[in-house]
DNA sequence: CCATTTGTCATTATTTTAGTTACCACTTCA
DNA sequence: TGAAGTGGTAACTAAAATAATGACAAATGG
């Protein structure tokens, strides 16, 4: 199973996306995800790493860089997601065995597939999409 | 990321379709995925309780139960993988912000329209595929 | 100057994953 | 029938990932 980081990162983009004008601080979005204020801070990070939002130390909140309906999820779960490759593979099979010499390649190729599959999918719901499911 | 089993799974699988007639011990399959033999019985443990090949103590190795082309990696990933969702979600949002009150739900729906996108590709390869591809 | 907030580091706790040891049950075969 | 070899499985350990938390410097605004 994936992480959680993304459903707090869309969590946290939603909250910036509602209050515009009137930023939340760390400790109101923790509040609202129920965790840390650390942990909205650090994926907070992330985000604006990114590019997604802006934030500044002193200066309560965040801000959008861009419009809703411009930011993909897979924009965020990229930016929360260091890792390339959705799937692990098991560490150095035996080059020895016809099975074990050429098995990571064949994975690679097969994975890839399945990882492009889900990321287009992420790609084709956007924050504004999540927000209109949100508040209908 | 997600754990390393369905590639072991794969290369059990590839294994034991590989030597129809002859058998490989789990400790001969350990020595090409370069593992314990532990590791490569608890896995053949869920692909033989997921119906995907027959093994028996005392008895060394594992035969598929049907053929390589009817045998996805869908079926191989449902075997090895207990948990139903593919994506996290944090624990108790705030039911008094309307965001926290909503998100689970409106996540449920994004998240599973990337696992299904996700799964069909897998659904879509067969371990005859893998092993065209492997030993071509 | 002071209160507040973010950015970030360091630490701890928890969970997951993988590796290993041990032992029982089963099969085969001498 | 008994020894040798094998899989099934529980229990334990080790390692890694994840999440939570404490602490504090730097920045901001009053």
């Amino acid at each position: 199973m994936i992480n959680s980081r993304l459903a707090v990162a869309i969590h946290i983009m939603v909250l910036v996306a509602s209050s515009p004008g009137a930023p939340l601080s760390s400790e109101l979005m923790a509040g609202s995800v129920n965790t840390n204020p650390v942990v909205i801070r650090r994926i907070s990070g992330m985000l604006r790493k990114a590019g997604l939002i802006t934030s500044r130390a002193g200066i309560t909140g965040s801000e959008l860089t861009r419009d809703p309906a411009d930011i993909s999820l897979l924009d965020i779960f990229k930016a929360v997601e260091p890792k390339d490759e959705l799937f692990a593979m098991h560490e150095k099979p035996n080059p020895n065995c016809p099975v074990g010499q050429n098995i990571q390649s064949t994975l690679d190729v097969t994975f890839h597939r399945a990882q492009t599959a889900m990321e287009k999918e992420l790609a084709n719901q956007s924050l504004k999409d999540i927000m209109n499911h949100l508040f209908k």
